[in-house]
DNA sequence: TCGACTACCGAACACCGTTCGAGACCCGGA
DNA sequence: TCCGGGTCTCGAACGGTGTTCGGTAGTCGA
């Protein structure tokens, strides 16, 4: 976890947009070049390649989003986006971490004042960076994975961190609370993200009739067998998502708030 | 989270591995048939097909399993595992189930007695469940998608719930604590996978060559903009994966405790 | 012998990430 | 004015992927 890289000298990705961004692979092929035609050409940067790809992916998910489709959306050719980013990969990377800006910058006022509680303002960072991934779950999956590319990360965790920092704990006990509270949240706003197979999005079948027809079938289990999923059938079928996260992030920090000795 | 269909009758999945399993996809294409050569015909079942899967997936991860190379392994081509399989993911969702039996297998005597003590048992299961994921990032991500394929991980579920059942506490609590614990072992397992670039597994560079080289990056930032970094950077340069999973899963069941009021 | 059913096979298809030669555009210097 | 180099754009072609589908071989009961 957090095995990587270098590190960002400044405040968001401001960061020069220059150089082809050389790939990893080699081999050589070859493109024979067709008919000269004249052709309107289209005008990037780094910035509106990302915030395009991050409006693609709200719309279609991670699988819908593919070279093709855009470069499209950006009016150019498939080729121009690789002089940006050197492979899908980094370009998750780096969408990943541009809406972690906006994360950044809405938790910015939080833990200025040292009066505050700690563990509170842990939580209120926590809350938000679930927020922003539980309708992204493609963000989970590309959340600090590589630090050289993805500065906001880096400054999120450090900014978890701080708070910690104003708990007496060890430095060992520190960094696994920290460590704690992101792949919690990261973890359960990844698998909250699963979108229902097909049934909500088209609108036909409302979320709660969803639910209820799959509580039907666990109701329909053995209860001798089945006694803990007969016993919480009714709160599933009811649950909401977001006091879900919450419940058990606060299980976590009593934990913490215990472990910190008040 | 947890919201799909129907349930398993019997343990393990010794169900019917009959049926085309029907695929949601629909379109004609159409193949000309070539020379018709005389061939050896290999004979499989969903085990082997799945046992296969499950090999592949460890020697060459999510990525390396691809149809060809799977029917090349059982000596067959590829159109046959879409007798046993509809779709790479359901390829994936039921092999996540596949070791997921052996999770259940190993957990089963965990809980027998009364007497013990019921989050120490909690505890020995999500620490087993964690062991297999690490080593397995692929299965985190396939974990408790679709119950109606996967009954190991509702067994599981309910492994955990029973558990919990045994504490004080309400239907809601206990709902949300099975779901906190699933969620941070789940999530924290799978962060925890990803390997290293190309690092470790050339076995040119180690892991805490690895780490040192990232963490001196770390330290090369500046301390006034990133304390918490600094302050953990010894810490983390020499971690142990498991360990820090662990103890961020002790905070958690702390809380628990306390809110069970024991 | 005959059909129906089960299981297997692999060529063909659509689509995907990625490469690379070929330009277009801009600009400072000769 | 022309030159040359750097920056950026383009899209055809490549190798690879999941998936489909017509066809076929084996099996078994009638």
């Amino acid at each position: 976890m957090w095995s990587d890289g270098p590190v960002p000298p400044q405040r968001r990705d401001l960061r020069d947009p220059r150089g082809p961004a050389v790939a990893r692979g080699r081999g050589a092929r070859g493109g024979r070049a067709g008919a000269p035609r004249e052709r309107r050409r289209a005008s990037h940067s780094l910035e509106s390649v990302l915030a395009e790809t991050v409006a693609l992916l709200d719309e279609a998910g991670e699988a819908g989003l593919n070279f093709r489709a855009l470069a499209g959306r950006l009016g150019g050719g498939v080729g121009s986006i690789y002089w940006y980013v050197s492979s899908r990969d980094e370009l998750l990377d780096r969408a990943a971490d541009h809406v972690l800006g906006s994360v950044l910058d809405a938790v910015a006022p939080v833990g200025a004042s040292e009066a505050g509680d700690p563990v509170d303002d842990l939580r209120t960072i926590a809350v938000t960076l679930f927020d922003a991934i539980v309708d992204r779950p493609w963000l989970g999956a590309y959340f600090m994975r590589n630090t050289e590319v993805q500065p906001n990360s880096l400054r999120l965790f450090e900014k978890l961190g701080q708070q910690v920092l104003r708990l007496e704990l060890t430095p060992r006990q520190r960094f696994h609370a920290v460590s704690a509270v992101v792949g919690f949240v990261v973890g359960t706003a990844a698998d909250m993200g699963q979108q229902p197979p097909e049934a909500v999005l088209s609108g036909e079948v409302g979320r709660d009739d969803y639910l209820a027809a799959a509580v039907d079938q666990w109701r329909a289990l053995d209860a001798a067998q089945f006694p803990f999923v007969h016993h919480i059938a009714d709160e599933f079928a009811a649950h909401d998502d977001a006091d879900q996260f919450r419940a058990g992030l606060d299980l976590l920090l009593a934990g913490l708030r215990l472990q910190a000795g008040g």
